[in-house]
DNA sequence: GGGCGCATGTAAAAAGTTACATGATTAC
DNA sequence: GTAATCATGTAACTTTTTACATGCGCCC
């Protein structure tokens, strides 16, 4: 068992669902921490059935459209699941891309750097409005607050991807201001 | 041209380096930002040689040991460095076990929760000493400051880590203070 | 009439993990 | 005598990515 083993077995304690929502969740709602394609998801999903960890609740037949075929998870998947979730976890390894490029950075001049710091800023600041705009919807349900609903599991991972956003730009803003200083004084030098 | 053969090269930009050294820098002072295992190295690091991007320097042998075979970056390998690291990048997707067992944390009990937040938190106040420790060494260099010198990278990478390192203990705070909240309230309810 | 959304899936390739193999020396 | 370090590399596997395939209806 695996992590994306895991997190579809996560949708699926929440409500049933059939293999197109939950990929639509992993890359929409789940976006933030994990996403899934095609080829990954069918043949994960049919070995979760095969392990009794999940069942076919139902298959959907609307009209025109092919049909959904609506998974269930079982005790035995809650079970497996509850157990996972009481277990400690490493910390990952972040893989960055643009850390990588940050690690170049002594290769490029300052004025330059000092505007991909200002474009990284804004993709930063994009994703913090989006998970803001979420955590506002959330904010309305009435049982927001409510340790023992799923709901709040999410808004504590909105939170924890809000705090992440916040540092980046902070982040962005110094790195910004140093290289800014370092210019001026060289110009300065320069006059003089 | 993937992420990890621009990491070798980021590498090779800074000075020559066996395969065994660059395994040591990824995984030591790249760890915050990346990792490579010995048989994604070799293959890719014969890749880069046959495209003309790195070219062996030198073979070294010390006594007993197995033969350093030295690699330096071309001017082509050089080039397209540069070129990459001007490209823009997107914001790269989290995955992080441990926000998929948060995804689940209303399935838990409260108690159990707060000890699991603060073992993350010190999971990460770990990291931070370690990360804070690597930066007291850089701090004592002559050419620390100067943003022209690799030593300036290195440090921008540290920062930004310790910023998502202090923002992640911050939400364990944060979260483990609600659920507490939560806690006491009941047992009050209780009692009356 | 061309592209998008729904919904299932498969094929092929790339990227990454875990484990093994060699062989000398040093440290406990 | 057992494990760890140095230094190269290979084998087998799992995970992830990119692309393809079907087919109906809706919208511009």
């Amino acid at each position: 068992m695996n992590t994306i083993q895991y997190a579809l077995l996560s949708l699926l304690a929440r409500e049933p669902l059939s293999g197109y929502d939950m990929k639509q969740q992993i890359n929409l709602k789940i976006n933030p921490f994990w996403k899934i394609s095609n080829n990954q998801l069918y043949p994960v999903l049919g070995k979760l059935e095969k392990a009794c960890f999940i069942q076919l609740k139902a298959i959907e037949q609307d009209g025109y459209r092919p049909a959904r075929k609506i998974y269930e998870i079982t005790d035995a998947g809650l079970e497996k699941l509850k157990e996972w979730i009481a277990a400690p976890s490493e910390t990952d390894v972040i893989r960055d891309e643009f850390t990588v490029k940050l690690f170049n950075s002594w290769l490029l001049e300052p004025e330059k750097m000092i505007n991909i710091l200002a474009d990284r800023k804004r993709q930063h600041e994009e994703k913090l409005l989006l998970y803001a705009n979420k955590m506002k919807e959330l904010a309305v349900r009435p049982e927001y607050g409510d340790i023992e609903t799923p709901l709040f599991s999410t808004a504590a991972i909105l939170n924890l991807r809000m705090g992440y956003e916040r540092s980046y730009m902070e982040w962005c803003d110094n790195m910004g201001m140093l290289l800014q200083g370092s210019l001026d004084q060289k110009s300065k030098t320069a006059k003089l």
